[in-house]
DNA sequence: CGGAATCTTGATTAGGTTCAAGATGAGTGG
DNA sequence: CCACTCATCTTGAACCTAATCAAGATTCCG
């Protein structure tokens, strides 16, 4: 039962914590993780207030994480997928400052907290990679932030080319693609409109770098897709 | 000399990563730690793309870092100030992704990223700080990220809030604050213009919030400044 | 098949950029 | 200490991008 596969044989390990640990260390991090049943789409992992227990290695699907604004409006802050870890930003206040919720079923890994710092004091490779995974998220979330800089149409391109080169990295599919959330969702998270992300998908048809049929993205010409991710330019 | 000032003496020890340490551990981390000569306005701590050696610590002024965007345009990223540790952000791929700057004179602490990981395997408290402090950095970066998406007023309102709890945190005064930056970097850094940011300064002024002389800010109705930080309302 | 959610497209509006020109301020050398 | 210069800041006017409002079309799902 894919429930109960161990870090030797999942094939989103190499991008997780155990890529920098020795088969005797993956051992003992198995031991302490536990395999959870999956979340549905719509199912919460965590909410925001929540006492930190445990990080979160997903294993497939995708989840959203999300603040309630005062004025009671969501604000999506990350959309996490295959070997990202969640949870890392709950360490400072010992409880998580964002909600976490699946977007499309996925399967989760539960590591608890203070099993893997006990674990981490006797595995030195193992506080190197958590410091490492750390300073990655550190990374991403700088990228993130970039991206808000950038005009609506390199924002969005930026956003499926990350897309498409994450799922190019775990081995899928280079150019096609199902998005798990809804415009409504990327434009919260992009800053922008629901309505400005739809015509810019339409823009992006036209101009024949990709094609949609409902959520499903086909990527015709993913080097102009990359060149408007990286530029400012006219492409369109 | 207050280059050779010892963490046990450091004001800003408490914010930083003495905050969780014993006397003893502290006397460990103190021996590792470089006292640099002051960094004047503009000099660079470190470029984007140099080996990660070692993490800093301010202990007063102001850095800047920023990177360089394809067109070469400077994209800052933070503003850091006593208390703050830069450097986080190069451990994933031990390469600093970012440059650091000056803005005014700056005392800053290296902490050989060796060394520092040598110690950390020694300190089990070592270990759980540095895991505190960069989880704090996410959480800051994740607040950075939703300032974005704001309106333009309550963009500034809250940077300049945040300034200033920064400050009543470290013991400065409350009200009163030169900014070290230009109006041109505020702008890069929120992702505004410079007129806009001169404008909106002109506005809190006839607001009655505060008060300019050249780059110093007296904060005259510190609770309006935090609702405007806080909400997106029309307070002006 | 029917109802709700999601997406598309158009028209209008608003917030912020850009361009432009003058004012203020800080630093430098005589 | 003043005059000169360069950088920074201010303010106005025109423009533009993306938000908002509105109304249909499509898709999803029970």
């Amino acid at each position: 039962m894919t429930t109960c596969i161990r870090c030797q044989d999942c094939i989103s390990s190499r991008f997780c914590i155990p890529s920098a640990l020795n088969n005797y260390e993956i051992n003992q991090l198995d031991s302490i993780i536990i395999r959870r049943t999956p979340l549905h789409r719509g199912q919460l992992l965590f909410e925001r207030g929540d006492k930190l227990t445990a990080l979160y290695a997903i294993r497939s699907g995708i989840i959203k994480s999300y603040t309630i604004t005062p004025r009671g409006k969501e604000q999506i802050t990350a959309f996490y997928s295959t070997g990202d870890i969640l949870g890392f930003d709950a360490i400072n206040t010992l409880r998580y400052p964002t909600s976490a919720q699946a977007l499309d079923t996925s399967m989760v890994c539960e590591i608890p907290f203070e099993s893997l710092e006990r674990l981490s004091s006797k595995i030195p490779a193992l506080r190197r990679q958590l410091l490492r995974l750390m300073s990655r998220h550190i990374n991403s979330d700088q990228e993130n932030l970039s991206i808000t800089r950038k005009n609506a149409k390199t924002g969005l391109a930026t956003f499926i080319y990350k897309l498409i080169c994450t799922r190019a990295q775990r081995g899928l599919s280079p150019t096609s693609l199902r998005l798990s959330m809804s415009h409504t969702e990327i434009g919260n998270y992009l800053g922008l409109s629901l309505e400005t992300i739809s015509r810019l998908f339409s823009s992006l048809q036209e101009s024949g770098v990709l094609m949609m049929e409902g959520r499903t993205i086909t990527i015709q010409d993913s080097d102009k897709l990359a060149r408007m991710s990286h530029n400012n330019e006219d492409f369109w």
